[in-house]
Formats: C-alpha cells, sequence, structure tokens
DNA sequence: GGGGAAACTGTAAACCTTTACAGTTTTAGC
DNA sequence: GCTAAAACTGTAAAGGTTTACAGTTTCCCC
C-alpha cells in the first residue's frame, strides 16, 4: 500500500509539502512541486478519499434522491447531473425511492445521514416532514429540482404557467372542448406538477370563459400505456368527446395519439394532442410539447449546488428557501392544428 | 458534533463496546448494548463513514460505470442495481460514460481509483485495454453486466443465440425474407451486443439455407427514430423489400413497425417486426419481443458483486474469469405473424 | 468455595490525510 | 552585508472509527 508518506519519502520532502503540491496549495516552490508530481506519478499514489473526508470534512460526493430511474424524465435529469458533477470533480450517490416505504424510509434514515456526502439533490420529490427535517438536520446544502423543498433552494419550472401554456395553445387555434389527462392522485411518493399542472388548465380555461366538462378530466400514471387508456375513455363517447387534449407528459401524448388514430380520428385535423416534458421521441411522434430541456436543467441544478459548496462562505452554506425558475419552450409540431368545422 | 466517545460516555461504557454493539459484532451482553442502543437514539448518533472507511478498509458503496443514462436499457439496469444494492445496506457511486473522451479518462483515471468503492459494476460496457488495467489495479471485485469483461466475472444473456431465436421465430412463421436492423459499427463507447445478435442472425439464416441480400442489413443507432428511418428504407424498395424484420432493440424495432405502416403495410399481415431486450412499451406496441428481463438482470449484477465480497474468502475476492448467462425469453405478440401469400 | 473456561470490556494503536503553527530559507532594498 | 519581510517547509495534532490484545468479570461444575 503506498500512501502519502512513501511519496514523501521518494520527493525528499515532507508529507505536509506532498499534500500542498498534490491539491495546488500556495505555499510550495516550483522545484518541490516537481519532486513531488514526479514520485507521485511513479508511485502510481492516488490519494485515500476516506481519509481526505476525515481529515477536511469534505467527501466531494453528491447524493442524489429521485422517486425513479427508469422514466425517462428521472433518467434524463440524472444524466444531466451526473455529468455535470463529474466535470466539476464531483462523484454522486444515487438513492433510489422506487423499492416501497421500508427502502424509502432506509435511504432517508440510514445512508443520507452517514455523513457521506456534502450537498443534496432532489428530484421531483415530495417531502414528508420528518425526512425534510432528516435532510435539513444534516446542515448541508439541498437543492430541489423540478418540486421546490419547503426552506431550501429549488430550481423548478414554472409548471402552473406550463399547463396555462399548453392550454391558452390550443384556445389559440379555436378550441373549446378541451380536455386534460393528468397525474393520478397523491401517492406517498408523489410529485408536485400533476397539480399545478392541472391548475393552469383550469386557470386558462377560465380566463378564456370556456366551458370545463367533467368527462374532460382524466387521471393516469404518466406512461404511454395509460395515456393511451385515458384518451380512448375520454374520445369514445361522441356526446362528450373534446377535441383537443393537453396530457400532463409526453409519454401519456404519445398514448393518447395512439388512441385517437385507433378510434379512427385524424391527429391534428380531428384532435389536437399536446404534451409536456421535451421528450426526444415528441419528434418522431410530431407530437406538441412544451419543452423543459430536462437535461439542461439536471445540469444547472449539479451546478448550482457546487456553487454554494464553493462559495465557501458560511451564509450560502445555511439553507433559505429561494427559488429559481427555469424557463419552457412552446413546441409546436404537426399533433395540433386549427380547430377544423365539426 | 456527537461522536462514538460521546455515545460511550452517555452509556458509561467504552468506545470499543459502542462500536462492537452498534455493530452487531459478539462478545457485548445484553445489558450492555441496550444502554448503549438508547444512548445512541437518543443523541441521533450516526458513525461517520470515512472513518469507518478508513478503518475497516470497507466503503459499503459499489461503482457503476454506465455508458449512458437516459436510454431505457440502462436506466432500467440500473434501477434494478440500486434497489438491489440499497437492499443490502450498500450505496452506489454511479459514472456515466456519456460525456466525451476526456469526461471517460477522468471517470477511469481519477474517479473510480480513489479508493472509494468497495468494487465495481460496468453495464455493456466494452473496455480498452488501458481502462481494464485501471480497473483490475484496482484489486476488486468486477461484475461486468451485458457485456464480458475480459479476466472478470461477467453476467449476461447469449446474444448471439437471442439474435438466432429473434430470426428462427421468423423463420418457423414460414419467412424467407428476413432483413436486420443492427446496431452501429464501433464507436469509441461501444457495447458488445450489435455484433454478436447480427452473427445469430447470419447464423439462424445460414442454418435455414435461407439468402441474405445484402439490402436487408441495415444499421442505426438503437433509437425509435434510427429504427424508423432504416426500416422505411429497407421497406421502401419494392424490389428488395423484406417480408419480416428483426431489430436488435425494442425502440428500433417501434420504429420500425412505424415505418412500416407509414408505408402502407399492415403490420403483422404484411411485415412481421420482433424487437429485443423486453422493453415495457413493448406490450402496447404489441411488439414480439426477446426479453431479457433488464431489471432483474441488474438486480442479479449487484447480488452476484456482494456475494463475493461478503463470502470474505480470499480466493472469492481474486477475480478470476467467469461467465453467467442470464435467460431469455420469447415473447410472441401481434406484431409477428405467419407470412402470407405475397 | 475453588478452579478454569467462557464471556465480556477497555486501552491504545492503526487507518491516511490535512493543516495550524513554528521554524527555516530566500529575497529585496538599502 | 544587514535587516525585515516574504516565501517556503516540517512537525505534530486532529479527524472518528475499528479491533488486537490484554485484562476483568461471570458462570458453571465439582
Amino acid at each position: 500500500m503506498i500512501g502519502i508518506v512513501e511519496v514523501a519519502e521518494r520527493a525528499g520532502v515532507s508529507t505536509a509539502t506532498v499534500s500542498r503540491a498534490l491539491n495546488g496549495k500556495a505555499h510550495v516552490s516550483a522545484r518541490a512541486r516537481e519532486k513531488v508530481l514526479k514520485a507521485a506519478a511513479e508511485l502510481g499514489y492516488v490519494a485515500s478519499s476516506s481519509a481526505y473526508t476525515l481529515a477536511t470534512g469534505r467527501s466531494k460526493n453528491i447524493g442524489v434522491v429521485v422517486p425513479f430511474i427508469d422514466r425517462w424524465f428521472f433518467s434524463a435529469v440524472l444524466e444531466g447531473i451526473v455529468n455535470a458533477l463529474v466535470a466539476r470533480g464531483y462523484d454522486v450517490t444515487l438513492y433510489n425511492l422506487s423499492g416501497g416505504a421500508s427502502h424509502r424510509k432506509r435511504v432517508f434514515e440510514d445512508l443520507v445521514l452517514r455523513k457521506r456526502v456534502d450537498g443534496v439533490l432532489t428530484v421531483a420529490l415530495k417531502l414528508s416532514e420528518h425526512e425534510l427535517k432528516n435532510l435539513t438536520d444534516l446542515q448541508k446544502p439541498i437543492v430541489g429540482i423540478g418540486g421546490p423543498i419547503p426552506g431550501a433552494r429549488s430550481l423548478t419550472i414554472d409548471d402552473e404557467g406550463a399547463g396555462r401554456l399548453a392550454t391558452q395553445h390550443l384556445i389559440s387555434l379555436g378550441h373549446t372542448e378541451i380536455g386534460m389527462i393528468s397525474g393520478t392522485p397523491a401517492t406517498e411518493m408523489d410529485f408536485h406538477q400533476p397539480y399545478l399542472r392541472k391548475t393552469g388548465y383550469h386557470e386558462a380555461l377560465l380566463d378564456a370563459n370556456l366551458d370545463f366538462h367533467p368527462q374532460w378530466m382524466a387521471e393516469a400514471d404518466f406512461t404511454i400505456a395509460g395515456g393511451y387508456h385515458a384518451a380512448k375513455q375520454m374520445l369514445g363517447d361522441p356526446r362528450s368527446a373534446p377535441t383537443a387534449i393537453f396530457c400532463a407528459s409526453d409519454e401519456m401524448g404519445f398514448g393518447a395519439i395512439q388512441a385517437a388514430r385507433d378510434l379512427g380520428y385524424r391527429v391534428p385535423q380531428d384532435i389536437s394532442v399536446i404534451g409536456m416534458d421535451g421528450h426526444p421521441m415528441g419528434i418522431f411522434y410530431g407530437l406538441s410539447s412544451i419543452d423543459q430541456s430536462t437535461t439542461e436543467q439536471g445540469a444547472k441544478g449539479a451546478n448550482m449546488i457546487i456553487d454554494i459548496l464553493e462559495a465557501d462562505d458560511e451564509k450560502q452554506l445555511r439553507n433559505h428557501e429561494q427559488l429559481n425558475i427555469w424557463p419552457i419552450d412552446l413546441i409546436v409540431r404537426s399533433s395540433t392544428a386549427r380547430r377544423s368545422a365539426k
């Protein structure tokens, strides 16, 4: 096992100098630095991260908590987070909550607490009082992406505004009977978006003095299959079928397009569909959408937390509520069109 | 800051006893254990993982290296890995290679080496000599999922057999003109599968004495869009269009179905399509497929590496080549059917 | 009650680094 | 060449745990 002592011996300096040289600190002569670098390279020395962490109290490691990994939105955010963190020299420890309640409990009580991380990033998570307390008790920076964490920093789109914008797009095309496929009601592992997007939809209808028919509101689980079934139900009844549907996720939008086609509707001539999130398959399906550049958003969140850590300013480190709004884009493709005469 | 010393004081025992009690070791009286547990709970004590790692040389942390995060296959494997590892009390540190060559270099030279992990799990990765050496130099268990690592343990399906099986399924339905959409040729970040699946396809044709037409082989990037374009090209030429297509991934299968439909073919009456991997959307599309229960496979790989670590047997810890074959299933849905008279 | 074994407990070293502080060398200006 | 300041370097403590080893207590059986 070769440690800093061996490097120091070989370079003919003290361990303190080795440490300073290797960490790029000041107060090392060019000559000493060179000797150290050479010795370290020759010995293939790599510092022990646990000793580093023990001595400095910093782990260069960020904990990331996601509700699922294998759904597109979360994996896309994660992709952005991981790449941004590696670029800044940080590792990421990944915690996933999809394994059930006991699993979730374990994550929040055991793992996150082990003083292993310098900060925590949550993705689209709604936390219980208890979980929130566990997290804030860490006294470490927390950033919530895609769903605000009370009392901490957040980076999120304006979901309500997004729902309103999507609905307004349909209204501007002349639609007056507009349905929505939203998320399922609260489960223990809940995100914020469904409610807010639904609120935006309602507001837009209200603003435009449009009717709202209870049959125009359905709930699904954010998957293609869920969107398909919900849309089929909604469009199947000729007495109440809307002419346009706003889906709270692109996956549900893909399903809705398919359902419309299977029922003999043409999209967009008979039915307009707009989704949400900016799924890459949207291009392929021609699905209009509200893009929230998911991966970039993840990267931004990652950089936010590192900026806080490296600001190294006591005030910075303290968590204080702060809401950063991430911009969205309306992407109009071929799934939405002007309402045709019935 | 409250550490083991504080707990020891409060419980009225030594730190050694606290450590033993908290780690469930033998040689602690029931009374002492109880006092310790009580004191620890009251103080909200959580052991420092860096001190633990420094003292024991174990980090309870597994490094997982994936080429992408935001593609379904990888995120599904990851889901299985992460949940299995948490269930066994391990954390996962995630390394992603999609950030480009310098990023990749950094992962293999800097991060993985920092003695931070107890073992490494790679997913569908082909490593360079140099990278492989870096990894094996760690002297820690390595398990390769979905692509063997030379000289280490692997868990993988028989990709060649899978390609053969898919092709044989089409042959058994009477198809004689069978196309394949395979992966793109080697890039620096390459997986193993494309080649092997293609080989299986060729073998099956050979075995059945079927012709092979160069136009029946296309390459795409594993995405829906890629499959769509490749299939459109292949099916567009009436002189050489096959009656069935085997796609090396389900995503490409979805694209191929769409392309066939857009060209006016009915699936499966005119064109049969079979995919591969077992993507959950396959049910929705009715896509026949070779299922490799991706998430379970990830969990299995995770358990393999922990079993090695906890066997605690010097021989076990040494890496020796070992190939575990993970079973596959042919799932027949509505996208494949008997060849109809032309 | 005595003896020995078994069970428990405590002390202190080890794990490997960073960094405060004190000590040494170099530099620059006169 | 002298002085003061600046730059560099080294020693040793600190960080929080585990665990070998030695020491103590308890237990059981005769």
